[in-house]
DNA sequence: TTGAAAGCGCTAACAC
DNA sequence: GTGTTAGCGCTTTCAA
């Protein structure tokens, strides 16, 4: 293990000079084949690598993607920004780039956290999650001429012709939830969600909303007044089933949601539950096929994370080799529904 | 927001010369508090901040550590590296380091990661999870003389004395996960795990056999030719009952295997099984507190990743910031028992 | 205590 | 097609 081999001792042992090693390195088309093909023996040879804060040094690139790992993750819906921060790392190292992780809380927080980021090690680009409405985050970003994509479109921007993104057809899964829920006898079909205004819950609410109003049926109860966990979830499920008895089965707009709704479907009987709703069979089914889904055979949407994140890190890569026309690039990936023994 | 202020900036806006600047900076006792004040005011008014790019170049240092993201997370198991690699990113901004991720399979998979890295990007030194017996990744490491930490004892070097660590007492919380046990009135507990030889799973082992032998009981059917997955917890879990009925009560290695566990105990009746265990009421005792842990109702020993990581990430810091005497410092940190449903 | 000089390893520009 | 020059921003000598 020689250490520290610099382009000059490639280029005296290959005989020519620094300048040309460079060139069968980084512009091959430039170099007559015969030298580049022993430039790079040599190069082969002597175990030389590129010294990445030199070449950072001169070309202010860093090869670096910064991302943000989640604080403390809601625990069941977590998993989505784990999976998706593998995604990307693999995909990264095929291009010859690495992902460097930040932590923030709120936009602003995340704002200053670019901030730093930018001052000090100069990522190329940044990776973000979790797109809603009046994001600061892209604003900045693009006020400063920093390359990013996300993961989520740009909700308020339904043109969508801001900055690069890929997302996940939300509308889509619920809508296969409801349809599959519907072939399976289901009339009276409730919804999960988040209270309006939130672009991924009201996406999702569409979904489900449209597929129902497709066959004719109108839309049982929806409750939206509610936080993205499982006590609340309970609550929600409990209200609808109690509020509506024709209720057969719920869509949610998460796993979280989901599983509380479960609590109350599965319930073992009547007196369960003090206010006291008549047990009946309820199918439940969530959203982002989290581990927890996995385990309680809870149906669920499942999102092509690995997708999502190879191309954000392929949409990135292509515009940072300098490939960006004016129009940013977007990519919408659809979910597919995991069917389970809950619905 | 200026864009590229060089050190050169500021000294002239100070009116110093560009190393009273670097100075103030890095070595302030070597500067007079006067001129110290006046350098820092205007690096402040001005946004210097450092160029690591440059820095590094002359230093060496580029205050990157690299970890690495697991490939395809077992999915229930998953969470602890995550949280990991969130304490990591946390601690790691408090000392000025950022993170950096890899991916790799196997330990040389891991080792080729290292090589790369080192010779492209220079981290600093590297985070390791998951020691076992006979790991080549920290000898790799040792002899080139690259700092790094462990999460995980070096299994193979019982004295510890190899490099800087910290770990779980793993047998600390299947000790009190079969005292706790012991204390609802069970007599007959079983133990989950697997094959003998991997460090981790002996240690856990372990601590269920000396909570046991402390009371002078013995241990009741050990079960340990099993991979660490629901499927081979569920076939393990009923072998073992099926084959002692006075069973009550198991210690898992994991959340997986208890998670398969639980469906043997939780099976509604004696039919459930066709080679037919009798059903009776069974206490299961996971490891690692997973989301699914807390979503399902089972009691679980939980390790305190955060601390491991903030750890780990002291110990890199101090260690780089020249304090390493010649003895690595180690740590081990007690686990907890969160009692839920299941047991 | 402060300043001047040198150079880390690389590549963009230009000359040959 | 190849070589020479210069300099990215910083810090480690060493001299003032």
């Amino acid at each position: 293990m020689a250490d520290k081999v610099t382009i000059a001792d490639v280029a005296r042992a290959a005989g020519v000079s620094r300048q040309t090693v460079s060139n069968a390195l980084n512009t091959p088309e430039v170099v007559r084949e015969e030298t580049r093909r022993r430039v790079l023996d040599v190069v082969d040879e002597l175990g030389y690598r590129v010294n990445h804060a030199a070449r950072q040094m001169r070309t202010g690139r860093s090869r670096l993607i910064a991302a943000r790992i989640d604080p403390e993750q809601d625990g069941i819906n977590g998993s989505v920004g784990d999976r998706f921060l593998h995604g990307l790392t693999q995909t990264a190292a095929t291009e010859d780039y690495r992902v460097l992780l930040y932590t923030a809380h709120g936009d602003d927080g995340e704002i200053a956290a670019f901030d730093d980021l930018l001052g000090a090690h100069e990522p190329d680009a940044f990776v973000l999650m979790a797109t809603h409405h009046g994001d600061r985050r892209t604003n900045w970003l693009t006020e400063r001429g920093v390359p990013f994509v996300t993961f989520g479109r740009p909700w308020s921007d339904p043109d969508g012709a801001n900055h690069p993104w890929v997302d996940v057809d939300g509308a889509a899964g619920t809508d296969a939830a409801t349809r599959h829920l519907l072939s399976r006898g289901h009339r009276r079909i409730g919804f999960l969600g988040w209270p309006e205004g939130s672009g991924v819950g009201d996406d999702r609410r569409e979904g489900w909303r449209r597929a129902l109003a497709d066959v004719g049926l109108g839309t049982a109860g929806l409750f939206t007044e509610t936080e993205d966990d499982v006590a609340p979830g309970e609550h929600a499920a409990r209200t609808l089933l109690d509020g509506d008895p024709e209720i057969t089965a719920l869509v949610c707009a998460s796993d979280s949601l989901a599983l509380g709704a479960l609590h109350v479907a599965r319930a073992p009987g009547p007196a369960w539950h003090a206010g006291g709703h008549s047990h009946r069979p309820v199918a439940v089914v969530g959203f982002d096929d989290t581990p927890v889904a996995k385990a309680i055979g809870l149906t669920s949407v499942r999102q092509p994370i690995g997708e999502v994140a190879s191309s954000c890190l392929r949409l990135l890569a292509h515009r940072l080799a300098g490939g960006a026309g004016a129009s940013p690039e977007y990519l919408l990936l659809p979910p597919s529904l995991v069917v389970r023994a809950s619905g």
